[in-house]
DNA sequence: GCCGGTTTCGCTCAGATGAGCAGATCCACT
DNA sequence: AGTGGATCTGCTCATCTGAGCGAAACCGGC
């Protein structure tokens, strides 16, 4: 029979007392005859051994300790972490992860909202991410608010409208005006991207983007489930040869590797949007990055510091935290 | 957008900082701009409202809310519920079930070796439950205790020993003699049973049980995994008579309905030990009965008065608690 | 606008709790 | 046995916290 050390197990029945029949110390000691010091420091101990666990259950719950460490980890001017607490309740993974996207982009909408001082201008990436934090903003989360596309959004298989929409109800739910960039995200060839790029209305466009006060973007993971893949810019082939180059998410429109540095110079060199030089020299640069797909994409992000403010669920927190 | 009442919102962002963070109740009120009393308000309203879980994980880890509300409800003498905390780390429910089991039979030894005054004789039945508890109890819990069985023991396919073994183990480990019931639990005819129990030495043995101190038995369900079947006493055919009949479970050999009544005369007629009101009248009578399997007969064991003790697992007291 | 009822607020005060400290106890090694 | 170091114990005291209580704010009906 293992042995318990009774100490271990005093503490655990001290601690039953404490906190689920919230006796005070004074009578547990007179209960299980201590005195009620030592009491307190069986108590102490069971804290400081993990055997009472309290956890926050609630959708909008958040990790402060999380998001603590995560600051001073990578150096982020703000973490936000939401609780994954409650998800049992989904059935199915997918279900899961759908809730956890819509806590995050919740959470975003929030920060946004909150953001002091509220941005004058707001450049915004696209993707399903940035269009649910839109979804999620509340009319007049700010008041009078410039929105800009940062990265080429015109789809091939679908009518720009899409990826517009996300900036166009910011704007709109911020009484303000949106920005658009009109050009695709991925050109074939490097002269169509200067050739557009120079051309005055995207030229302003882009301007108007570098000269944003605060970024919103999310990133994407390298593989086939990638917004660019889905959208036609890159097949099913040339995702699986940045994937062998190295890469492994995009940020913009542009793939990155671990190290956070540019995969394929050819391609991103036919991408349009700002550069991510630009991403990291921002004041404020919000990524909401969410899933257990993109955890090393966000890794990537926050230590490659393309960022100053991440927002993401709890899952990713605690792998960026985990070692390394 | 559903909107969270803001107050909620609040209560949940103070009970971070308090529970995670911990920082005082002043403290929080100047980062929230509250005062200190309706950050306290609020982390009790978090409370309240169930968004505060407090957990103690740890495999000793009882239930004292559950075992209060059990003897309230029971009106028993004593229940002790040992936590499920930390079963998913199993994989399998057979693997969850048989860690609860042996956490069971760990309380049950426990409680044994507390209880004050120790009994001088010892009433026991047999079966994997008795079995481990048996296991589970430590050299030197008793000094000097005379353990008697209390029901038929002798098995159709096995030898006597195995269901001897807990007796015999449950007296040596506590410095004292073994008592053994030489006949079978369930005779073929009442005549049989009769003439048995007239026997000089099985009657002294039943005289020995009748007079016990304290008892220490489980209970089984009634189906195709009943014990009485394994052992050969029940035929398949016999115990589906039983359910169909109404019966719920065993206890001491003998099958009950739900109500606590025997539910075949006859058989019980056949049934060698002590009887159902032997147990009801006695002062301490210690059920120990764990797993889903044992929700009904453990429902029947407490409400019918067959016990005076109970110690269960958290489910089987939840069970036991919902409503009805 | 006014008024009664209800809720919320800030506060007092007493009880509960944790930090820190000196004495007691234990333990390993001589 | 004797000794030095480490740990444990019970205590004082300052701080933290919850109950209870008037005062203020709020709300709906006139």
């Amino acid at each position: 029979m293992i042995d318990v050390d009774s100490d271990e197990l005093l503490s655990i029945r001290a601690a039953e007392l404490y906190y689920e029949e919230n006796k005070t110390q004074d009578e547990i000691g007179l209960i299980l005859s201590l005195t009620r010091w030592k009491v307190g420091r069986l108590i102490a101990q069971a804290k400081a051994s993990g055997f009472i666990r309290i956890e926050i259950v609630h959708p909008r719950a958040r990790r402060p300790v999380l998001e603590r460490r995560l600051r001073e980890k990578f150096g982020l001017q703000d973490a936000i972490v939401v609780s994954t607490a409650g998800l049992d309740a989904f059935d199915g993974e997918a279900a899961a992860a759908v809730e956890m996207q819509s806590r995050t982009a919740h959470a975003a909408a929030e920060y946004l909202t909150l953001l002091r001082p509220s941005p004058r201008s707001l450049g915004v990436s696209w993707g399903h991410t940035v269009h649910a934090v839109a979804q999620q903003l509340r009319q007049g989360w700010a008041h009078g608010v410039s929105v800009v596309q940062i990265n080429g959004s015109v789809s091939l298989t679908r009518s720009a409208g899409v990826a517009a929409q996300a900036a166009v109800t910011i704007a709109q739910k911020g009484a303000g005006t949106a920005t658009l960039l009109p050009s695709p995200a991925i050109l074939e060839r490097r002269e169509t991207r200067l050739a557009i790029e120079s051309d005055r209305t995207v030229a302003q466009v882009l301007a108007a983007a570098a000269g944003a006060s605060a970024y919103l973007f999310s990133a994407g993971p390298a593989d086939e489930s990638s917004v660019h893949v889905a959208s036609g810019y890159l097949s099913l082939e040339e995702m699986a040869a940045l994937v062998a180059a190295g890469a492994v998410g995009d940020v913009v429109g542009r793939f990155i590797d671990a190290s956070g540095g540019v995969v394929d110079d050819d391609l991103d060199d036919r991408t349009l949007g700002i550069r991510l030089a630009q991403l990291r020299a921002a004041a404020v640069a919000i990524a909401v990055i969410s899933g257990p797909a993109k955890h090393e994409i966000a890794r990537t992000v926050v230590a490659s510091g393309l960022c100053t403010v991440l927002i993401t669920d709890e899952n990713t927190a605690l792998e960026l935290l985990d070692q390394t």
